[in-house]
RNA sequence: CGGGGCGUAGCGCAGUUUGGUAGCGCGCACGGUUCGGGACCGUGAAGUCGGAGGUUCAAAUCCUCUCGCCCCGACCA
């Protein structure tokens, strides 16, 4: 392919508003332009990626025995209405109606289509198990899109199926998916985490997610390199630091004005993991009281699934329930309410408010002045170590580039999706969902893999495999060069790749620099150079964008020589 | 949805405080000189100053409304 005839508009100044570096290097490099807040367009170079990757994804979801379909992204509401997600997914669901109003959506993903089908068309335990995938649009309404292609409102993913007879199938196709995911991830060149996570409102009793560790990455994961365990921060848990707190006299102290644990330990000279922490929520089943170290953050989602959903309360609510102002909260003397306490103050001495304005109360002793269910409720954080092997914990910031979820019977249960088994028995389809975004794929590994001048594609998903840089094209000789290389390079099938070079040669009229600048950012993995003081020789200059390194090799053995450095680099 | 920021030529920005001829750099077109790491000289095209309304002799600039984009948070298969 001639750099002439492809659409590459690459840029040498970055677009003000750009914080991410996979989104501005993918602007800069022309690969994509925004449309709109969190709408893309994937131009030449960043649909050949997509590709790629694609590819990959096909062979090794069709390597676990997966068959490819495709599916409407527009859906008749009453589906997701006998689900319930109609209802339960908010404005992040695009609705809209037919000219009959009749209600309509636009795909978030496909579990209720796919169940549909399955419902309709799988009758007995013969037909089963099924594992259907299809990489599709998705669209959501996304709160707040951001970090470029990162986090968008219409967005590919690879996302399949598993219909099974019983768990212990659903356990063999999620570990399928799960070995597939570590080799496509492996094949895209990522460094990757699998983490245990949250099944948010996918539902389902079991999740991992699949990160990529990098700053720009949204979400956050804890890792303990000793034994292994990765959590998505959700879902993890931890081994608190020990507080070292001393021996306090249990007695109420004055303190006007001071509200805050950082307020009160600075007044008290104390540290913030000297105090406990009381929040009062609000929930379904009335007002509770969660206690923690004031070091530690509440987790709210751990509080939710001990109490059910809550919500915080209101200066009015802890006025009525506890007849105190806040920040002056604190656990001694409401033997009437429910007192959920994290294990982080279950032993030591606090401080905390004394139920009574302008006052805290010290010397504060669990079971002996408070008595609580005991739950871990707290946020990891830096320095806790892990509870299982007690080595320390790093938490590190990561792009989810993957999921899987075991949803068990949550969706072939309101869509009736049955089967007879031997005995002639209705059963429910055991079922698992399981999803890859080929653009974070991408992003990823940008944020992984660049230097100051742009890009450093890994072989296996770049656009082209080699780029021929001819330095001068006003050069007769020069260009026949490079032509011949071109063409050879581009017709030689390659038993190693199953396929033959695909070259990106560019012909433009450009002076070197330019020349140079753009295929550094372009970040195709072997540039040919071709110029005239080489040419004298005989020589062509072969350079490896990941490590800069070049070597001359004479001309008639540029084929061979090619061959070998790209296969020798990485 | 809460908080903050920004909309001026294709891109990056100045000009707005204090109303008075719309500018700079890059890019683009043409001519010339250059040609191994984003060249130089000259000439030129290109703007409803996000939009609507208002104040004023006069609005990019002041006021009101509105739309869009970005960031932080809330939210998030």
């Amino acid at each position: 392919m001639k750099f002439t005839q492809l659409f590459i508009p690459t840029t040498r100044e970055t677009p003000s508003d750009v914080t991410a570096v996979c989104q501005a290097l993918s602007l800069r490099a022309g690969y994509v332009r925004q449309l709109a807040a969190g709408l893309y367009i994937f131009l030449p170079l960043g649909w050949r990626v997509l590709n790629k990757i694609n590819r990959i994804l096909k062979e090794e979801m069709e390597k676990i025995g997966a068959q490819e379909i495709s599916m409407p992204i527009l859906h008749p509401a009453e589906i997701w209405q006998q689900t319930g997600r109609w209802f339960s997914i908010k404005e992040e669901m695009f609705r809209l109606k037919d000219r009959n109003g009749r209600d309509m959506c636009l795909g978030m993903t496909h579990e209720e289509i796919m169940t549909w089908v399955a419902a309709k068309e799988l009758r007995s335990y013969r037909d089963l198990p099924q594992i259907w995938y299809q990489i599709q649009t998705k669209l959501r309404d996304e709160a707040r899109p951001r970090g470029g292609i990162l986090r968008t409102r219409e967005f590919i993913m690879k996302d399949s199926y598993s219909f099974d007879v019983d768990q212990a199938g659903l356990d063999r196709n999620y570990q399928k998916h799960a070995e597939a995911y570590h080799r496509i991830f492996q094949r895209c060149g990522l460094l990757f985490y699998q983490v245990e996570s949250d099944a948010g409102m996918m539902g389902g009793a079991m999740s991992h997610e699949f990160m990529a560790p990098t700053p720009a990455g949204e979400d956050e994961i804890v890792i303990c390199k000793s034994c292994g365990y990765m959590a998505n921060t959700e879902v993890a848990y931890s081994q608190f630091a020990s507080s070292g707190g001393h021996e306090m006299p249990f007695e109420e102290v004055h303190t006007p004005g001071k509200r805050t644990v950082r307020e009160v330990s600075e007044f008290l000279n104390l540290t913030p993991a000297s105090f406990l922490k009381s929040i009062l929520v609000i929930a379904e089943s009335g007002p509770v009281l969660a206690l923690l170290r004031g070091d530690y953050e509440l987790h709210e989602k751990k509080l939710a699934k001990i109490i059910g959903s809550f919500r915080p309360a209101s200066r009015d609510e802890i006025l009525q329930h506890l007849q105190v102002e806040p920040g002056f909260i604190g656990p001694v003397g409401h033997s009437a309410f429910r007192i959920v306490a994290d294990p982080s103050v279950q032993t030591g001495t606090f401080v905390s408010g004394a139920n009574k304005e302008d006052y805290h109360v010290t010397g504060i002793k669990a079971d002996k002045h408070f008595a609580a269910e005991w739950h871990d409720i707290r946020g990891v954080k830096p320095g806790d170590t892990c509870s299982s092997c007690n080595s320390s914990l790093l938490i590190e910031k990561a792009i989810e580039i993957g999921n899987i979820f075991k949803l068990g019977t949550k969706y072939s249960e309101p869509l009736r999706a049955v089967y007879l088994d031997k005995e002639g028995q209705e059963q429910l389809m055991i079922m698992g969902s399981y999803g890859i975004g080929p653009a974070r794929i991408a992003a990823a590994v940008i944020e992984q893999s660049y230097d100051a001048d742009g890009i450093i594609w890994p072989k296996s998903i770049a656009p082209f495999d080699i780029e021929i840089i001819p330095l001068n094209v006003m050069d007769a000789r020069t260009m026949e060069v490079a032509e011949h290389l071109h063409q050879n390079l581009s017709a030689i099938y390659n038993s190693l790749s199953k396929r033959s070079f695909e070259v990106l040669m560019d012909d433009r009229n450009e002076r070197p620099g330019v020349k140079f600048k753009d295929a550094d950012l372009i970040g195709i993995p072997l540039h040919v150079i071709i110029g005239e003081r080489g040419l004298k020789d005989n020589l062509i200059e072969l350079k490896t964008r990941r490590t800069k390194q070049a070597v001359k090799v004479p001309l008639d053995l540029a084929v061979s020589e090619i061959f070998k450095v790209y296969y020798e680099s990485e």
